[in-house]
DNA sequence: TGACAGGGGGTGT
DNA sequence: ACACCCCCTGTC
């Protein structure tokens, strides 16, 4: 008998075909960045991680070539597909990376030099609303704990030990006294309403996700708790919306330090954003932070 | 080892 | 501009 939460028999590894093999930094920041939070590692240069019924561990092919995955043996059938999608292995992000206008731009090309490889991950729409609504003011480790509370105590059981998160309908009914008891604070108030206000639209989140950028954010930042940076992070990070360019307190920050736009506020910042980076903003954005992040922690 | 202060990737009023 | 909520981190 393993740990709760500890899957015994798992599939042989695989590559995953379309992701190229990522050093262990450029794959610690696309897992645990802050694009998702529900992954962790588990060995070095192995991370495990879910979203919606898979649980999947990736790493580094040891040839180099590509990423490689395994899933727990019951849950195997579904993953090629499954993954694909989560990677978005149609999209040659080498490729994006060259469009980004970093010919004329030193300090992104310092960026793209210093995490060759980066990706932008394609999560569960709603799955990716909760984590947002759960992120105003906190750090990564934080929100973590909140979602795996939430997965822990409301979500279905998918393997041994390791819980979904709950969907939103799932979410609906819970007092949301009861969602306060996982850390959420007062965020704990949107996702209640959110869930509700949800529950009472079928169909509504899957619309929205199907809408061009500008009506989705629009409909998004009606929803109690999500305004902008909330909404172009679901966008992002759950839609494939690489035009979408949250602005938050660090890229506040290095958009006045390194475009030297010191009082600005993000409303105009994320027009500079769009103007400067063009179509693939979001893409820059994620560089951007990656890298400001990397010099706060080495101070 | 425990206590304490400081601050936090945002939204809504 | 400030409240919301309380956990994490660093420090003593």
């Amino acid at each position: 008998m393993g740990k709760a939460g500890e899957v015994t028999a798992w599939s042989a590894w695989a590559p995953l075909p379309g992701v190229p093999a990522l050093r262990g930094d450029v794959l610690a920041e696309t897992l645990d960045g802050g694009q998702a939070f529900r992954w962790h590692s588990v060995d070095a240069g192995t991370w495990q991680g879910q979203w919606s019924a898979q649980v999947v561990q990736v790493r580094s092919a040891h040839d180099g070539t590509t990423l490689e995955w395994r899933a727990p043996a019951a849950l195997v059938a579904a993953a090629p597909a499954a993954l694909a999608r989560y990677f978005a292995t149609d999209l040659d992000y080498g490729a994006l990376a060259d469009r980004l206008p970093w010919r004329t731009d030193a300090h992104l090309a310092q960026c793209l030099a210093e995490f060759p490889g980066l990706r932008l991950l394609r999560q569960p729409f709603g799955e990716t609303l909760l984590g947002f609504l759960c992120s105003a003011t906190k750090q990564i480790v934080q929100i973590k704990q909140m979602i795996a509370l939430l997965a822990a105590r409301h979500g279905a059981v998918i393997a041994p030990g390791l819980h979904r998160l709950p969907t939103w309908t799932e979410l609906a009914p819970v007092p949301e006294s009861e969602l306060r008891t996982c850390l959420l604070g007062f965020r704990a108030r949107y996702i209640a309403e959110t869930a509700r206000w949800l529950a009472a639209r079928q169909g509504w989140l899957e619309e929205t996700e199907a809408l061009p950028y500008a009506a989705a954010k629009a409909r998004l930042c009606g929803l109690p708790g999500v305004g902008e940076k909330v909404a172009d992070c679901v966008l992002l990070f759950g839609a494939g919306r690489l035009e979408a360019f949250p602005v938050d307190v660090w890229i506040l920050k290095t958009l006045a330090r390194r475009y030297d736009l010191a009082g600005w506020k993000p409303a105009p910042l994320a027009q500079f954003g769009r103007a400067h980076f063009g179509p693939l903003a979001g893409l820059a954005q994620q560089y951007l932070f990656a890298y400001e992040r990397r010099l706060a922690r080495r101070q």
